[in-house]
RNA sequence: CGGGAUGUAGCGCAGCCUGGUUAGCGCGUUUGACUGGGGGUCAAAAGGUCGAGAGUUCGAAUCUCUCCAUCCCGACCA
């Protein structure tokens, strides 16, 4: 390719609204183009890149017996009242209707899709299993898009689809699957990418795991221990946490005036807020009041509290609700209540297994001292609702656990028979009984991906691709092109290279060295090679690996050898 | 959906508070000359519904209201 051609600007400053590294680069080297808040064209470079991720994708998902399928961005409404989600799922599902009225919706993830297309193809236990995938465009109506790439509307993303006849055929094939994934990263040349366990959310099933990308402008926070052995999701981490009980007090009522938060009360009290107890209200999908009650020094995980409660959907509660069961808000209380009719009281462990808690009194400017639930109070359900912590004991081996960032490149579910059963996937036994198939879902994002690389490998002046992925092999900059001289050896050279199948991009502009210098920075291909009047007094070129200062000359006899030698070489560092 | 910020040439910004010629600056673009190893110099040129609409006023980029768009924090999120 030729720069003078290039469609796509490079930039100087950068954009106004970029705050991550990774979108200030892909609209400055020109890769892409926001169309509309999380909507992107993408530019040649940007293309290209995401064309060699895919590659790598397909190629690994074919290692595992994929067939690769695609499946319409636009679905109808019948097919996700089938498996119940038309309903289940909020707003980030886009609804709309055609010419005749009927509604229809763009796909965010295409298991009915996939679900519709295999039940009606196979049917015998003959046929399984199988996997299907397919690199396709989804939307999500997504309510606050950021961050350049990393969360947009519209994406292009591959997702696969597995069915089995048991689950224990599922397990095995998603260890495959999750091996897949390990080599698909590590050939992208994402080195900072590690599998944790996670919630599987909307999408059902028991076992999922996300590919997070460890970056500090990551929107996910994920608790490793110091050894790497345990890896989770805020969502879903859990602690060995420890508590101590006491020899309960007297409960005793205290005058604690305008003190409403845990951090006042435990201060005007003298007291830690580890030695309070807080309420936090919600209001469940059947409407039900829900009393989450949390030592004062955790806060409730609201993941933990769903899936606790098998209530999709969990909101806070207003003053109004909060007070139907007799609590009074900033002096909420378990005791005392008036009202506990469609009122549940979720205790974590924090407070059970604590002892002598300041909690309110359901009166304003008073809280109980010496609080202790079995002795005070009944009719509660104790389980685990809080939120870990960095330095959190880990559950493995006590050692505190770590803090990071990471943003969420891929995951793997276990999804079980939820789709199956509701829309009517069944196969034939040797008995020619029917059962649902068992499903496993397996999903990529490749514009997140390329934006991710970009946050792991790059400096000060652009983009460090590795070879697998990098728009182009080779970068020739020809300086003073004007000199015939100059300009034969690279026309010369760029001609032989792509003869030989390597891509090179050519910058013939005849621009000044630093200003090329400053675009090739920005393109960020890996090997650049520099022909200009200074080196042809020599009879070689001058050879750079992008991010690496040392440079060497060599000789233009062997340059095309040389070069396919030393490409294929790179290459290998990512099979 | 709640809180905050921003919107002026392709990009980045000044001007607005305190209304008043023809709306500026830098980068980029075009033409020419010089220059030639980290965004060079000089000269000339093109490029604007000042986000949109309404209002106040003799007069609005500037004041008021409504709306829209974008970004940040939160809520939400396979």
């Amino acid at each position: 390719m030729r720069m003078s051609k290039l469609v796509g600007r490079r930039i100087k400053e950068d954009p106004r609204d970029a705050q991550i590294i990774s979108h200030k680069y892909i609209i400055r080297g020109g890769y892409a183009r926001m169309v509309s808040a999380g909507i992107y064209s993408l530019l040649p470079l940007g293309s290209r890149i995401c064309s060699k991720i895919e590659t790598i994708i397909r190629d690994e998902m074919n290692s595992i017996e994929g067939q690769e399928v695609l499946m319409p961005v636009v679905l109808p409404r019948e097919l996700w009242e089938e498996s119940g989600r038309y309903k289940s799922v909020g707003e980030e599902l886009l609804r709309f209707k055609d010419r005749n009225e009927k509604d229809m919706l763009l796909g965010m993830t295409h298991e009915e899709a996939v679900v519709h297309l295999i039940r009606s193809e196979v049917n015998s236990y003959k046929q399984l299993p199988i996997m299907v995938y397919q690199i396709q465009t989804k939307y999500r109506d997504e309510a606050r898009p950021r961050a350049g790439l990393i969360r947009v509307r519209e994406f292009t993303m591959k997702d696969a689809y597995s069915f089995h006849e048991t689950q224990e055929c599922l397990e095995a094939y998603y260890e495959r699957a999750h091996k897949a994934y390990e080599n698909i990263f590590r050939r992208i040349g994402m080195k900072n990418v590690v599998s944790i366990k996670s919630d599987s959310g909307m999408m059902g099933g028991k076992v999922s795991h996300e590919f997070m990308a460890l970056s500090e402008a990551g929107e996910d926070t994920i608790f490793m221990s110091p050894c790497g052995n345990y890896k989770a999701n805020k969502d879903i981490a859990v602690a060995a946490w420890k508590f101590t009980k006491e020899t309960p007090k007297e409960l005793e009522k205290v005058h604690t005036p305008s003190k409403e938060t845990i951090e006042e009360v435990a201060t005007f009290l003298g007291l830690k807020p580890e030695n309070t107890g807080k309420a936090v209200f919600y209001i469940d999908c059947n409407e039900n009041l829900i009393f989450a009650m949390i030592r004062g020094d955790f806060e409730v995980n609201e993941t933990k509290l769903k899936n606790y409660l098998k209530s999709p959907s969990l909101r806070y509660a207003n003053d109004d609700e909060i007070r139907r069961c007799g609590a009074v808000p900033g002096y909420a209380s378990p005791l005392s209540l008036t009202n506990r009719s469609k009122l549940r009281i979720v205790v974590d462990r924090s407070v059970a297994e604590s002892s002598n808690l300041v909690v309110g009194a359901n009166e304003k400017d008073y809280h109980f001292k010496n609080f202790n639930l079995e002795r005070d109070l009944t009719g509660t359900e104790i389980t685990e609702i809080a939120t870990v912590r960095a330095g959190d004991p880990c559950p493995l081996t006590g050692a505190p656990l770590e803090e990071k960032r990471g943003i969420e490149v891929g995951n793997i579910f276990q999804l079980g028979t939820k789709y199956s059963e509701s829309m009517n996937c069944n196969y034939l036994d040797k008995n020619g009984k029917s059962h649902p198939m068992v499903m496993g879902c397996y999903g990529i994002g490749v514009g997140r991906s390329m934006a991710s690389v970009i946050e792991l490998s790059h400096d000060d002046y652009g983009p460090i691709w590795p070879m697998s992925i990098a728009p182009y092999q080779i970068h020739i900059c020809a300086l003073n092109i004007k000199e015939e001289a100059v300009k034969s050896t690279a026309e010369k050279l760029y001609a032989n290279l792509q003869s030989k199948g390597i891509e090179v991009i050519f910058d013939d502009r005849g621009e000044k060295a630093g200003f090329m210098f400053n675009d090739a920075d920005l393109i960020g291909v890996p090997f650049r090679v520099i022909i200009s009047p200074k080196t042809l007094e020599t009879n070689s070129v001058e050879f750079g690996i992008r991010g690496v200062k040392e440079k060497q000359m060599i000789p233009i006899e062997d340059l095309v050898t040389r070069f396919q030698s030393m490409i294929s070489e790179e290459l290998k560092k990512y099979q």
